[in-house]
RNA sequence: GCACCCGUAGCUCAGCUGGAUAGAGCGCUGCCCUCCGAAGGCAGAGGUCAGGGGUUCGAAUCCCUUCGGGUGCGCCA
């Protein structure tokens, strides 16, 4: 139920009449006819650009198509004027009854309303957070792990079908590292003092997986080299690692499909074959690169290594495949997993990564497009920086070694559900500023709290309608008169919900989970708008006395709306209240 | 030096595979609050869409270029 859809439909189908009656040349390409809602409300309505995007290859000018195609759809019973403007746009203004039907539809689909096919059951891979599994959560991840989780929703809730997947980056010197710094706390739980060096991991965290090694090993890796146990306490490390992150996953209520690990492609011929694939597509050679202009290390020397011909695909420099002492750089296992997802036939690959990770998108496109010979595209969003604020205020933890904002303080803070709505009224793209005051202030300036206000004021007029003694299940609400529902102002509100549907194309066309966010400000501020009015209009009170048809149409409008805004939160992973406390 | 991202009202930001007179919140000015929940409401002022050039019937949006900010650039992932 796609309003706009449904004209655009109408709109083509009479261009192909128009063309069968000779008034317009066969064939042509109706793709990029649109419909959209007018920013000008003297615009009608619908507007659409079919007349000036065919008025070219037609060779006709863009009124007289205009004109023409004008007159065919004051013919259809959802049109009530057709107006031909500007250079050619069509302005058309709808029937109440066709506003009116999509309350109805929203009543009859419940949270099932704006729901899209336009995936096709095409199967997506979001790939996201991949945070290195040598620590808990930290404030930087808390975004990424929003966007790649309502982005999944969004991609679902249009017919795509979704994998949220993890890569544990389990196959670096960081995990050694890791190890490392879990044997000096092992050390440490014996008593003996820690010697947590440079480069190693100082966090607290690491003292409960010292005392797990204690409780495991006892003494006997005492004063034994890391031959003795580096492996093992590497694995245990991670693994509890890994038990901290998903917990901390949990806790900002994201659930991952897939939990993939790099150490699991090596010895396992994964990455030999990927780097094989490339090779015999004359994609791989031994080479020198040239130093980097403007910023050459001081200690260049030019040396032959193994690299992937990525400018062939798009890059600016071909990157190397191997160091020197011929072990992996962590590009080929990187590329070995890629070629792995779309071994497992996705059809569309979504990566979200760090902003700092920005210099590696072009490398990783040109890897997935020749792995996949141009079939699967890759789409990568960087997620930028967060920035925390306490009433306006830099926010800082403990300066002390090892310390930093973990996604447990952001939730225990703030809550999971008002960071998941905040980390998403930004762009991924931009810096996103977070008060953890501002964020629980309950006043307009406030987003998650002014769509969450408006649910409640929802929540109210239906305890109200039903202390009074309506039945207003939706059943029963889809069945009421809702011609009765004319005021200029509800035929707003009745259009607002209306574009719902056609941002859920929108928002996954473009993978831009953020325009829920602030389509659910636009609607909340519509709804709001209409019930202010009710001050001074009792008229356009939602509450009305009796069980009148006119007192039932109303709370139909107002659970309408109350579908629309359940739904957009159920992408942000949202809980919709009824009521304030 | 090169690549990528960003530059829109005083501030923080939206802006639909290019569409009409560029929007919202905050702040500012004025008016309003006995009324379904005022946890406010209505109205107004405020813009060279960083600058320049190009493509187009039409550019904040696409291309080129300059400037400014950020990120990154061979054995870290």
């Amino acid at each position: 139920m796609n309003l706009f859809a449904e004209i655009r439909a109408l709109i083509v189908q009479s261009l192909h009449d128009m063309a069968e009656a000779g008034e317009l040349p066969a064939g042509l390409d109706t793709a990029a006819v649109a419909v959209e809602p007018p920013r000008d409300k003297g615009h009608g309505e619908a507007a659409s650009n079919a007349a000036m995007v065919l008025a070219k290859p037609a060779g006709l000018s863009p009124r007289a198509i205009a004109e023409k195609l004008a007159a065919r759809l004051a013919q259809d019973a959802r049109i009530t004027q057709a107006d031909v403007a500007g250079p050619g746009f069509l302005n058309l203004t709808l029937a109440p009854s066709a506003w009116q039907g999509v309350v109805r539809a929203a009543l009859v689909m419940g949270a099932d309303f704006g729901r899209s096919t336009t995936g096709q059951g095409r199967r997506v891979n979001v790939e996201f957070v991949s945070a290195n599994p040598t620590g808990p959560m930290h404030v930087g991840h808390v975004r990424g792990a929003v966007v790649g989780d309502a982005l999944s929703n969004l991609l679902a809730f249009a017919g795509w079908q979704v994998t949220r997947e993890y890569y544990i980056n389990d196959g670096g010197a960081q995990v050694d590292v890791l190890a490392r710094s879990a044997y000096e706390r092992y050390r440490e739980a014996h008593g003996l003092d820690p010697e947590i060096s440079e480069g190693l991991y100082p966090g607290d965290y690491l003292i409960p997986v010292g005392e797990a090694l204690k409780a495991r090993f006892g003494d006997s890796l005492l004063d034994k080299g890391e031959q003795y146990w580096l492996a093992e306490v590497r694995e245990i490390a991670t693994d509890l690692m890994m038990t901290e992150i998903k917990g901390d996953l949990a806790a900002l209520g994201v659930k991952m499909d897939v939990y993939s690990s790099e150490k699991a492609l090596y010895g396992t011929g994964q990455i030999e074959a990927a780097i094989k694939t490339l090779r015999d597509m004359d994609l791989i050679y031994e080479g020198v690169l040239e130093p980097p202009k403007g910023k050459e290390p001081d200690d260049w020397e030019p040396r032959v290594q193994t690299l992937f011909r990525s400018t062939a695909h798009g890059d600016d420099v071909d990157r190397p495949v191997q160091k020197s002492d011929g072990s992996w750089t962590y590009f080929a296992p990187d590329i070995a997993y890629h070629f792995n997802k779309v071994q497992r036939g996705f059809d569309e690959l979504i990566d979200i990564f760090g902003a700092d990770h920005g210099g590696y998108v072009k490398r990783m496109k040109a890897a997935v497009s020749a792995l996949s010979n141009g079939r699967v595209p890759l789409d990568i969003k960087l997620v930028n920086l967060v920035k925390l604020y306490k009433n306006g205020e830099p926010f800082k933890m403990s300066k002390r070694a090892g310390t930093f904002v973990t996604l447990r303080d952001v939730v225990s803070q703030a809550g999971a559900e008002v960071t998941r709505f905040m980390m998403l009224t930004r762009k991924n793209d931009v810096p996103l500023d977070f008060d953890f005051a501002k964020v629980l202030e309950q006043s307009k300036d406030n987003p998650v709290f002014y769509v969450q206000y408006a649910n409640a004021r929802i929540g109210s007029v239906m305890r109200k309608s039903t202390e009074s003694g309506m039945a207003v299940d939706d059943a029963s609400l889809a069945k009421a008169d809702l011609s009765l529902l004319t005021h200029p102002a509800e035929i707003d509100l009745m259009q607002k919900i209306a574009e719902w549907p056609r941002l859920v194309d929108i928002a996954a066309r473009g993978n831009e989970p953020h325009r829920v966010a602030f389509y659910l400000y636009e609607l909340a501020s519509e709804f709001h708008g209409l019930w202010n009015r009710g001050n001074d209009e009792p008229s356009l009170r939602f509450v009305q006395a009796g069980n009148t048809a006119t007192a039932l149409a109303k709370v139909a409008l107002v659970r309408a709306t109350g579908v629309a805004i359940s739904a957009g939160l159920a992408i942000l992973g949202v809980t919709p209240v009824d009521e304030m406390r």
